[in-house]
Parts: structure tokens; sequence; C-alpha cells
DNA sequence: GGGTATTTGTCCGTATGTATT
DNA sequence: AAATACATACGGACAAATACC
């Protein structure tokens, strides 16, 4: 008895999913008839179905059933771009996202002044205690949840005459634009860290996931630099795993074209 | 009772952890003991220490108890290079470990000839059941488990003079830089698409990750494109999400400088 | 809207197995 | 070998969510 029960009960549930004989979406059978199946308590049949939840490859619903988990046709965000223009702002993932025929909004932004703590601090290399502007978002694709995004400026750009920054409405032409534009303030890279980690409450709220941490999330730190290196903005984007994917282009590819369109498992067009 | 009595005692602890009373590391009251000072069952305690697991912030040991999870100072791949050159063979990331003080391991290639299932004829954009090199490798940093790639080049390089990516040894140089004097095919740039799925049971085996999904993994497909955008190579790189990052720079990024290292909580330096 | 059947969720108590010290 | 602590497994009772009539 090497494996546990409810490790076997798993298993060959399993086994029935990626064979197919389970097809994504479809229905378990309930607790109550696999315990008979499977001669064992409905607690060891729980068991065996939290498993596979971890695994991400079941669901339950209460009152409803157990359900194959389906694949999502995922949402593909490129992380490379023109460097000087856009990369992070409202503007840029717009033109992608209607590039694929699907419908984005984005909330008015929700624009706070408060004081840097220690990982906005670092990010931008101010001191901890300073004044920044914080602008946040909500974005939706085809009216599911897609991103959070917070945005956080020194306050010395305010006082340099970046007033709009502290205006609650997106900016037209994107926020870089508006730098260069009121303050002289031009970006010239951005370096994106990217980490995966489970959802705090908020965001299992936003995006509709479980509330445990099965379904994690990436946190993508933008720092955006002038000429000189001065790091000018630091944006956080957050983005349910599930539903997308991240791209990376470098050098000569060739353009996106070609509707030969991923259906899911791996990583293609 | 909004809540169930699982979640309070798993919230109470999880303010206990984020507050620094159970600080990282620390071991917490033993089941029975935590039964006792919640006035709940075992089970009932047990519930709530499997909530914080799947939130990644305690594990259990057998035999031990259980802890607070350790931040790991994590591994920073840097996705973004030179095009022309390496971009995901074996030479690539030797240098970027050794700037790090920390030391590389790389296991000789596992070398097979197969025939491309749908992923890989997709991402190669050759004919499904074509014969394509695998060239598997296990890469360590300072003893511990860093991360699984695989590569896929079509039979076709090997037929146009390729053949050292049939020997089981590492290539000199880098594979890039081989294809370019053994078959004159140069690589232009190289596309990155980046996914996190549960591990499969050999990477949890590998990475020592816990058996269940609770630590996930980063899944990155890199294709190699040359000039004429052909797809030379298909490169699969896993990694646990736990102990690494991802980095991308776009356009003019001061250096890595500075000395300032991070410790962990948000994407810094 | 209400009532009922179905299905999963929570909680308890108990016994025994397994890993570690 | 013994003690400790988590893991597995069982059975039972009731609550909560959902679907259907």
């Amino acid at each position: 008895m090497a494996e546990p029960m409810y490790r076997q009960i798993a298993e060959d549930l399993r086994l029935k999913i990626e064979s197919g004989e389970l097809p994504r979406g479809s229905q378990l059978a309930t607790e109550i008839e696999l315990r008979e199946q499977y001669s064992a308590s409905r607690n060891t049949v729980r068991d065996a179905i939290k498993w596979l939840t971890t695994l991400g490859l079941v669901e339950t619903r209460p009152g409803q059933g157990t359900f194959v988990i389906e694949k999502i046709n995922p949402y593909v965000t490129t992380l490379t771009g023109d460097a000087s223009s856009g990369g992070g702002d409202e503007t840029v993932y717009i033109a992608e996202v209607a590039a694929s025929h699907r419908e984005s909004e984005i909330s008015d932004p929700r624009v706070e002044i408060l004081r840097a703590d220690r990982v906005v601090a670092s990010n931008l290399r101010i001191d901890q205690g300073a004044q920044v502007v914080s602008r946040h978002q909500q974005r939706l694709i085809d009216g599911t949840p897609w991103s959070l995004q917070t945005s956080y400026y020194p306050m010395t750009l305010v006082r340099a005459g970046a007033t709009r920054l502290l205006e609650a409405t997106s900016i037209d032409g994107g926020a870089t634009a508006y730098l260069a534009e009121s303050c002289d303030i031009h970006q010239a890279g951005y370096r994106d860290t990217i980490a995966v980690r489970a959802p705090d409450e908020n965001e299992a709220w936003f995006f509709k996931l479980a509330a445990d941490g099965r379904v994690s999330v990436f946190d993508i730190f933008r720092v955006a630099f002038d000429k000189q290196g001065n790091r000018i903005r630091l944006t956080v984007t957050v983005y349910p795993c599930d539903r997308n994917r991240l791209r990376v282009d470098v050098g000569e590819v060739p353009p996106r074209g070609a509707p030969g369109t991923s259906s899911v498992p791996g990583p293609d067009e």
C-alpha cells in the first residue's frame, strides 16, 4: 500500500480526464457515487477531489457537482515594445487587444497621493516615505476581468509640471507622451521583473478566482528610465496566470500574422 | 457565522504570520495545541493549516511540525539578450550565473531523435510526426535544481551539416554559433512565450517540490528565427516559480550594477 | 415565491499509519 | 525503542448552495 487510497482514486480519475473519457467541462460522478465506485468513505473521495483541485484539473461547485476544468484560450500580452513610447501605460494595450478582435475596457484611474512604502521606494530609488502619485486602473476584455494595474510616479514629476498626473481621467496619448511634453522627461527604456504569487483577497474577488490560492497571478514590476538612467515610473500589473500568456520578442521576429490561432496546450502562435 | 471556523483560524494565524509574531521559518503550535487554543477539533485545525498551505504561507513536515515558509532570495533570469548570439542555449546562462557569484552546473544533454508531437510541430511549423532532434538538460545552481530545458531542432538542420547536434555533449560556444558555422544558419531573433502551470511528476521530483500542485512552474517556449523568418529551434525551459524571477529589458536600461541586492518581497533590483 | 431534492461544504470524534527525533 | 507530530481513513450530522418543480 505504497500509495494512499485517495491518491489512487485521484490518479484513476486523472487518467480518465487525460484520456478524454471525462471530457473538459463534463461533470464527475457525485461524491456518493464515487464512494460506492471506489468502496471508500465520502471523506476519502473528497480528499481525492481536493488533490485534483490543487492540480488544476477539476473544480467543485457547491450544490452542483464536480467538473473537469475547461482550458481557456489565453490572452497574450507582449512585454517588449517601443521603449520610447508607451511601455505600460494606458494606450499601448488597447491597440493590441483590438487587433485580436476583442473589446477592451479600462476604468478611470483611481488617483491617490501617498507615501512610498519599502517596495515602491526601492524600485524608484527614492526615500521611503517620500510622496508619490499612484494611478490605479482595472482592465477588462470582453467583459471579463483581465488585469489590475497601478503606476507610481515620484511627486517631483508633478512639481516639474506634469500636473495632469493628479487628474482622475485617462491621459490621452499615454502618460509617457504626456511626461515628454509637460516636463521634458523622455522615457528611454524599461525593465520588467516577473514574479508569480497567490492572489490577495481583492485580486481573487476582482478576477473571480477561487478564494484559496489555486490559481496564481503574474506580478509584473515595470520600472521606466529616462536617458540619464533616472527612474521615472514604477508600474505594477497583475494578471491571473490561468488566462494569460506573456510574450517577449527579441531581435528580428516575423510579424504576428497568420491566423493559425492556437487552441491551447503548448504556447504556440 | 459568516466565515467557517477553519477560515477564521487560518485568518488568525495568517495575521500572526504577517505581523511577524510568527517569524519566517518558525514552527507553529502542534495540531493538538491549536485544537485547544481554538476549541476546535483536530480536523478543523488541519483544514485551517491546509488552507494556509495552498496560500503558500506554511508547510507541514511529517514528524516535525508546521512551519512558516521562508522567503527565498530568487534567481533572476534575463530573457532579453543579444538576438544573434545564444538566446537560450548552453552558454548564455553560465555567464549570468557566474556574475552573481553562484556556481552553475549543467548536465550533459540527453539527446533523442523523435517525431514531433502537436506542440513541437506547430511551434516549429513542421509536420506533425516529422523527425526532430531533442536535447534535454538539467541545470543546477549551487547544487540546487534550477531548470529543466529541452531544445528541439528540425532534422533538416542535421542533414544540412549540423551533425554535432546528435552528440550527447555540450556544444562549446553554444549551439547557435555552431549552427552558423556548420550550415550557415544565422539566428536573427527569438520569441518567448511564458505560461504558468502545475509541475508534472518528474518536475516535482527534480525540483523537490511538494507532489501536489502548490508551487507552480514557469513554462517558457522560445522559438528562434533566422533572417528569413524560418523557425530553427524550439527551446522549452521550466523553472519553479517560487525561486525564480524573469527579467525583460527594453530600450536603454542602466547596467545591473549596484550591489543593493534585494531581500525579497517586491521585485526590486 | 416557496418547497424540496440534490450536491458539496463544514465540523466532529475516533482509530491507525508513517515519518522524525 | 519510545515519544512526538503529521497523514490517512472511516462514519456521522448538519449547513449552505443550487436546481427544479
